[in-house]
DNA sequence: TTGTACGCGTTATCAC
DNA sequence: GTGATAACGCGTACAA
């Protein structure tokens, strides 16, 4: 008898008697049903191959034992462990834990005691903070949808982890799934550079250099090009700025139209967008304020994202000016929050879902050939305007 | 020298020529580095108990070689992977392929061709189906969303999968975590019972029976109650109707109180809920339709879930029934959908992003001590009232 | 501080 | 059809 059949023989008089919860292994179920640890693994893996009397014995000893094959050892023995993943940089625990963000403690996240036998009170559970449409669901969880979406319908599981641009972190999510989708960062992490080469990999944008990841992006340029045609054209605006950073390839690329479509208009544009940079104090508001003040407002404001106009909004009302009759403002993406403002959002939407499902089928080898003399899949979305309240409508 | 050594050198002189894309394993970071592989290992597990020299000499070859240590190999030999998982049963299946409930084949979702070159044209995403807040962020969502916060602000990656109910798939998601949390089926699945022996369980409902599962749920009698004694006390409906189906152990204590609130008022209520089962085609549509015929509409719908409710409006819309004017309708769960829908609906909200952050708590350990003499959490949360157009407000 | 050897639970390849 | 056994890649006790 091999030594790890006398080990496991020797646990399983122990479990007998005490009980210590180990989870049973084949071994266990092997030596229940009276058969090798190969029929068992056949049971699950190729039940064809196995008397029907035998694999029914089996079975029961599993079901009886609460058997549950180890995926690691399964993952280990085949060189894959079937799983997809989708992994955000810390970009998510930002939204995690909204009091970090802010100086105070106490606006911390609640974490309710949940022993303690009585009903947990409604004001312990945070319901409004964490609920709130400006929070969720963002251009992310839109994206994670669809990629769980097609995932549950090829049968895969999904793995979503989020973690910091650092060697570890991504190569932890990389050691665990057979294929890594991951969200745009403003600078691409460095990190990065050393997944690739042994898992296949997509990336939710552009990115700035030559490298072996597909890519599952949207047209900005197609977007905002029909965004401003649309103001100028249908509203009569000159006078439109740009609110974003330029810190990530989406948001150079939606400048950059915008630069190339008032020019294409004859318009002047203004050669610096307007910094809607989050770290610490928000720049937009101070930025924005400042122009107030000097009455240097434009017409309307473009803003990069449907979260940036969203707080351009706020921050306009707050003064007392009126969206859209004394500024236009516009966003970018489509998220739910914008169909909930007042006014209501005119935005370029990206058709979200369908890019996290392309990406999925991409990485689980379902998106048919690559296209001639082309390394990797490169798949660009057009998106819609979607013309609501906030640009005069 | 051992015989992986062995066949690992072999191999890799192979990739070093062919570079077949075969992943890089602490055998080859070892031969990189000219170290052991137990350096290897210390260099990304124990830091600290290496030289700086050697720990920067190991990381440098990891990063050449793009070597991501195997969450396989790793939780076989530790015991454990490290992630957390959410479950949910065919329920979601249902909500991927809308198309696949129809009988026509023509309404299943695009998948448009990723290797043509071109943009993608917006007609080929299904944004419109996909992104209709009927459909998303829903119960479940909110209810993942708040898992997977706690999961990332615990480190820890966290497994979403779907699947039918056979010992099979619930089995293959035990076998990939630590924990498990599950969603609630109407009938909860038996393929739970051989589970638990073995992995920490979450059931976001009450079971049906006495069973060692933890428990994070709502308190649905006091949700029922407060919303039946505001149309009582501040409407003056005395006629009030409940729709649901009592499959779910949720729907059952929702209609109990149902009951129980009406008699406590000295109001008779209707004995039989009107049947909201989907399968098929609606019955809560024949039903509606026979009642909205014979006169003997009540006053008030109070609904088992936010999406019965949705669906009831629809339906009474189209008949011409004006909703709160002519009946009231109110649900139950607080989705997104229920501040969208026209008129707005009055609800009872579940805190949901709070229930998913307890069960990952619960999962993780990182919950607290038991109650004194009691084996598994109960962590039941006390819901809120919405008040909003829908009933008369 | 570094290297050697074994075990983790499964799958797959062979004999029988 | 069924059983024995060798990988799979990593963590770690123990030896050096």
């Amino acid at each position: 008898m091999a030594r790890e059949a006398a080990r496991h023989e020797e646990d399983t008089t122990m479990t007998d008697a005490a009980a210590p919860a180990r989870r049973p292994t084949v071994y266990d179920v092997a030596q229940q049903a009276g058969v090798s640890i190969a029929s068992v693994s056949f049971a699950f893996r190729h039940p064809e191959r196995l008397t029907d009397a035998t694999r029914e014995r089996v079975l029961a000893a599993a079901r009886r034992l609460g058997y549950a094959p180890s995926a690691a050892a399964r993952g280990l023995a085949r060189g894959r462990t079937g799983t997809l993943g989708l992994h955000a940089f810390d970009l998510m625990l930002e939204r995690a834990d909204p009091g970090a963000r802010a100086d105070d403690e106490q606006s911390a996240v609640h974490r309710p005691t949940l022993g303690g036998g009585g009903v947990i009170p409604w004001g312990m559970t945070d319901d409004e903070t964490l609920s709130d449409p400006r929070a969720f669901p963002l251009y992310v969880d839109e994206i994670q949808r669809g990629f769980a979406l097609e995932c549950w319908m090829m049968g895969r599981p999904v793995m979503v982890t989020s973690g910091s641009d650092s060697d570890v972190s991504i190569a932890d999510t990389a050691g665990r799934v057979d294929g890594l989708a991951i969200f745009p960062t403003d600078a691409l992490p460095s990190a990065l550079s050393r997944v690739t080469v042994t898992i296949p990999t997509v990336l939710f944008s552009v990115a700035p250099d030559d490298d072996p990841y597909h890519r599952v992006r949207v047209d900005n340029r197609g977007g905002i090009r029909a965004l401003i045609d649309h103001l100028v054209d249908d509203h009569g605006i000159d006078d439109i700025a740009f609110v974003g950073r330029l810190e990530s390839t989406d948001g150079t690329e939606r400048f950059g139209e915008y630069l190339a479509s008032l020019r294409r208009w004859g318009l002047r544009p203004r050669p610096e967008p307007i910094d809607a940079t989050v770290k610490g104090e928000h720049r937009l508001i101070e930025q924005l304020n400042a122009l107030i003040d000097a009455g240097a407002l434009p017409d309307a404001l473009v803003c990069s994202t449907d979260q940036h106009a969203l707080l351009a909004i706020d921050l306009l009302s707050a003064r007392g000016l009126r969206v859209p009759e004394d500024v236009v403002v516009t966003g970018f993406d489509g998220i739910l929050a914008g169909r909930l403002s007042t006014p209501t959002l005119t935005t370029v939407r990206q058709p979200m879902e369908a890019m996290g499902r392309a990406a999925a089928r991409i990485l689980a080898g379902q998106a048919g050939p690559l296209p001639d003399g082309q390394a990797r899949f490169d798949a660009v979305f057009a998106p819609q305007l979607v013309v609501r309240r906030s640009c005069g409508c």
